[in-house]
Parts: structure tokens; sequence; C-alpha cells
DNA sequence: CTTGTTGCAAACGGTTTGCATGGTG
DNA sequence: CACCATGCAAACCGTTTGCAACAAG
């Protein structure tokens, strides 16, 4: 995973470079944080990463810029989990990617991957009248520390 | 589909009844339009469909608090489109349901169902240490009329 | 009458934007 | 040294909540 996450950086830095984009250090330091990820994060968990790492000072205005900017350019991806609050997560270059599982009692996220979902939601895009881009799958229960009651 | 509308409007009628909850004019407006619905609304539409129909004034607040309780019994379902704005549909007693395709560019949505795509997540559901109790899925593209470049 | 329901307006919280300052190329 | 990037604070907007008036049972 180590090496996965050297190369997202590094894609995503040389990206923006062959971009056109400055790098300023707010930029810099939400892809650093990102790419330590393995899953998504909150804009606000970033921010409060960043503040409590003391470094410089990045505004949460800037967190938000550069998140949109990684969006823009399909280098995160924005994951709706239902909740109140987007989270962001790593595009990984090489194409793999995983869905979400949320425990609606305690709010765990975990992550999945199922090549069968994936080959279901590929063929499916052929049918539709859509040039389908990307998908998003999310899960909803109780985890197995909430107890099997998924009513509450 | 009359009938299903029909059936939806009746069965959630009756089971906020067995809930206890009284029947106000709010909620039974609220109901009325959610039955009309194939697909998805957000509470804003809602609020300006019932206010363009005359009848009872019904404050945007009423209809979050409809919408919340609706999906606390498990009769509509909040649907998360990665858009701004939350949007929210009836759940048929019958079991069925479909996900959804936003196009990324004009924002326009359409519903699809798909058989082995449920089939896939139902396996699935299992064998996530999870007490799966719902799933969504959404795909981004661009639809027909956008041209078929997702990018932009 | 007792208690749930509703409209209005204010509060809230996540996200975006305006603007002056700072840093990159 | 031109111009993008950034921090701060204010603006925004969807959603929630407090509260007094209302209405169902």
């Amino acid at each position: 995973m180590a090496v996965a996450e050297q190369s997202w950086l590094e894609h995503t830095v040389e990206r923006l470079r062959a971009e056109g984009y400055r790098s300023g250090g707010a930029r810099t330091a939400v892809i650093e944080v990102l790419a330590e990820q393995d899953c998504c994060l909150g804009a606000q968990e970033i921010f409060d990463l960043l503040r409590e790492r003391g470094g410089r000072k990045v505004g949460i205005a800037s967190v938000y810029r550069v998140l949109e900017l990684l969006a823009s350019l399909g280098l995160v991806q924005r994951v709706e989990l239902g909740a109140v609050a987007a989270r962001y997560e790593p595009v990984h270059p090489d194409g793999d990617h995983h869905h979400h599982v949320v425990c609606d009692d305690c709010g765990r996220i975990a992550a999945f991957a199922d090549e069968r979902l994936e080959h279901a939601l590929d063929d499916l895009s052929e049918r539709l009248g859509y040039e389908i881009a990307g998908h998003d799958v999310v899960l909803h229960g109780a985890c197995g520390d909430c107890g099997g009651d998924p009513r509450r």
C-alpha cells in the first residue's frame, strides 16, 4: 500500500504541474494528508489533522479549494455517504476502487471491493443511454459492534 | 403505476395511523405529492409544488418534518445524488426499487433497475460483517443530450 | 381539553466566495 | 514582478429547531 500511496502522491503532483498549477504550501499539505489515507476523509478532518500537526497554517477554505480542484481533475473522488458532510478519497491511477458500508448506528465506515458488483455495473453502464463516467455504491446497516439489529 | 401509487398512499396513511400519528393537513399534502412521483424529488420542489397548487399554506419546515418522519418509518427513502440537496422518493411496499443515473452536465436524473446488480448486492451483503438494511447506487455520466463526453 | 401538528422565523453547519496578502515561477 | 495561491471572515443555502397558534381525537 505504501507503494500505491507514493504513486498517487507523485502522480497527483505531476499532473498538477502538467496542468500549469503552481505548488503552494496548503495544496501540498492537503495532498500529503490525502496520500496517507486508504479510505475517505471529511474536509473538516483534513483541516483538523493539518492543524494538530502544527506546520503551516492552512485555512478550511483552502482545504475545500484543493479538494474541488483535485476532484475536477479526477484525482480524488467525492463520496456521498448520506451523512451530513461529504468525504473525499484519492483515486488511484491503476483504476482500483472500492465502495463503502456505513453503520447507521455508530457511523463507522468500512470499505469493500467486489468484482461481481463491478462487473454488473459495467454491463449496466453499456445499456443505459448515458456515457457513464463513474459510480457510487453505499450500503447501509448496522456493524458488528452495534448488534445485528438495523432498526434502532 | 396508478395502482402502485394508490397503494403507497394508502399504505402510508394507514401505517401512520397505526403508529398513532394524527393526520394533519400539511402531512397529508406532502404525502399526496410524493404519491404522484415515480422518481425522487427535492424538499424545495415539494414545497414549490404545494405553493403553486394553492391549497393550504405549507411551511418548508413541515415538508422536512414529514420527510424525516416518513424516512424514519421506511416509507420514503432519502436519496443522495451527490448534488447539493438530498432527494426523497416513496418506498413501495412490494419491495421493488430502482437506482439513479445522474447527468453531470445538465443534472438530469433517470432511474434504472437491474436484477443482476441487486443480486450481486444481496450476495455481498451476506459476506460483510454488517447487517445490511439497504443500499444506494448512483451512476454518474453524461446523458444522451449532453453528448457522449463525460468530461467537462 | 390534551397533545400532536404546523407556520414562521431564527439558528445551524457545511461549503463557497470576496478580498487583501503572500509566495511561486 | 505578474499572477496564482492562501487565510480570514463574511456570505450562502439546505436543513433543523424554538415557539406560539392551531387542530385532531
